[in-house]
Parts: C-alpha cells; sequence; structure tokens
DNA sequence: CTTGACTCTAGACTAAACTCCAGAGTGTAT
DNA sequence: ATACACTCTGGAGTTTAGTCTAGAGTCAAG
C-alpha cells in the first residue's frame, strides 16, 4: 500500500503521515527501489489508534506512549505499572471533567429549550446559558 | 483601576489582557493622558466570563460570539442553542470513546499487576515497553 | 526633581500539530 | 517512450493562545 492509499483509508493527509513518521509515531516504512513509503495494514490500524486517541485529546507525545504501551506483552516491570497507572489516572481525571461539562452544557440546553418555547417574552438578559457563565464568572471570584 | 490591579484580580495576565483587547474580546479601554490604560468593575466580570467560558471547551472566537449575544437578547438564545447542541455533541462523543479507552487501560492494569505479583521483575533491562518509551524520549531531547 | 514601579507599543517568539511548496524523481498505462 | 499521476525531500508557513522583549514613556512618593 502507498502513501496515497493510506490517506484515503485513514481520513489522515499525507503530509500528517510522514509528519507523524518523523515524529516517530510511525515507524519508518519501507521503501520500494524508487524510494516510495509502503505501508502495511498495522500501520492504518496505528494511524486510526492515533486519530481516535487525539480525539480524547492526549497529544501526540501522550499518544507515543500509549502506543508504546499497546504492545500485547505487558512486561513484568514496576516502572511499566506505574506508567500505566499515571495514564489510568489521567484518563479518569479526563472522564470526570468531561462529565462534569457534560451535565452542565445540557442542563443549559435544557434551560435554553424552554426559554425558547416561552417565545419572545421576556427580552431583558433572557437568555439563561449567558447568564449561567456569568454566574460561575462571579462564583469563582478568588484573588 | 489599571492593567496591573485587573490582572492580579482576574489572575489573568497582563499581556493576555492585552491580548484579549486586540483580539476585540474586551472594548478598547479608557486611556489616562499618559495613555494608560482604565478598566471598570464590568471589564473584570468580562474577563472572569471569558476565562469560564474557555473552561467550558469554548475556544476565543466563540466566547466572542458568545459575548457579541449579550446585546441582542432575542438572537442570542436561539444561536446559543446552536452552539450548544454542537459542543454537547462533541463532548458525548468524547466521553464514549474515554471510557473504551479507560476499559482498556484498566484491563492492561490488571494484567499487569498479576504479572508483577508473579515475580518477573528482574527484567528491567528488557523491558519492550519501556524501550519503546525511552526512544522516544530520546528523540525529543533536543539540542 | 529624581527614583522606582508601572505601563506603553510593535513586533518577535513559543508550542503543538499540522499544511503547503518547489523542484526533482518514480510508476504505470497506452 | 511519453504522458500523467503519484511520491520524494527539506524547509517554510499556518493556527491558537498566548509570552517575551526592547526601548520609551508615565505616575506617585520622597
Amino acid at each position: 500500500m502507498q502513501i496515497g492509499t493510506v490517506a484515503k483509508e485513514t481520513g489522515v493527509s499525507i503530509d500528517t503521515i510522514r509528519f507523524y513518521e518523523k515524529q516517530g509515531l510511525l515507524r519508518r516504512q519501507l521503501r520500494t527501489n524508487g524510494g516510495f513509503r509502503l505501508f502495511e495494514d498495522g500501520d492504518v490500524e496505528r494511524l486510526k489508534f492515533i486519530r481516535s486517541a487525539q480525539e480524547l485529546g492526549f497529544s501526540l507525545a501522550e499518544i507515543g506512549e500509549l502506543l508504546a504501551l499497546q504492545g500485547e506483552q505487558v512486561a513484568a516491570c514496576s516502572h511499566v505499572q506505574e506508567l500505566l497507572e499515571s495514564k489510568l489516572s489521567v484518563v479518569r481525571e479526563k472522564l470526570k471533567e468531561l462529565t462534569k461539562l457534560e451535565s452542565t452544557l445540557s442542563s443549559s440546553l435544557i434551560k435554553c429549550r424552554k426559554q425558547a418555547r416561552k417565545g419572545g417574552d421576556a427580552l431583558l438578559e433572557s437568555c439563561p446559558v449567558l447568564n449561567g457563565i456569568r454566574q460561575i464568572a462571579h462564583r469563582k471570584t478568588k484573588p
């Protein structure tokens, strides 16, 4: 498979694929005699993994670590265990924050819809969401 | 109030305040004869609003929209609603994937602990996972 | 009036994560 | 064997959200 095909298959641009290779997220590829990179299915998987980890808010550097952890062989090594533990706590922290955010947003949305159904009666300062954010800003008044 | 005071009060740096002004998130401030910016309580509120909206995952551009909407009560709500809806769906998608990752990582960790209890800590040097991470770390050691 | 803390501007710089480009070479269908 | 799509490299440019700098000016106190 050459780079254009991989790009189409993963939705990751050619430039980005080369960039990832440079960053060490993909191994240096096999090449044709002429120097064209040759990819296999594993590389496509890897790219997809990178993309989804990214959507979860991991940086490329972190994804590099995660990729290293993806190896099946969970080694008998306490350092690895530590690493897993810290990654996991990061993930759980993110989960918590996102959950909080989800509920804030969805309750705002409910208020917003309610307001919309009421029609244009309450004009002044009527958007509950904006008011809500204002309140948050106010609550956090700290030195 | 001058800029340093506002910075202290909001936790937003002086540079950042000037940057926000340039970006149109704060109005062009009144000035002293000498050209020093003069701020009022409203500006502090606005900055706090910006900060909390940011924590909810809004970009500065989006925050600019939110701020602009504060004047026009009627149109505001429906536009805010749109923003909210799209934010919310992104957040929910992330939550789903993060949950998946959480379970992957935690099951790896369980395997890892099991292995550790079997007493295989001797092979620290040959741990493939660590080596992988070391390589990345090495790459990142820049001149 | 001088000091010292503060502020001004324009513009350069940073980090991450791409994205684009020129100019050259490669692969393949006809 | 030539056209044409594809790929190569190194390096420059982009975006977001700031951060930093130099060199000049301002303000309040002593």
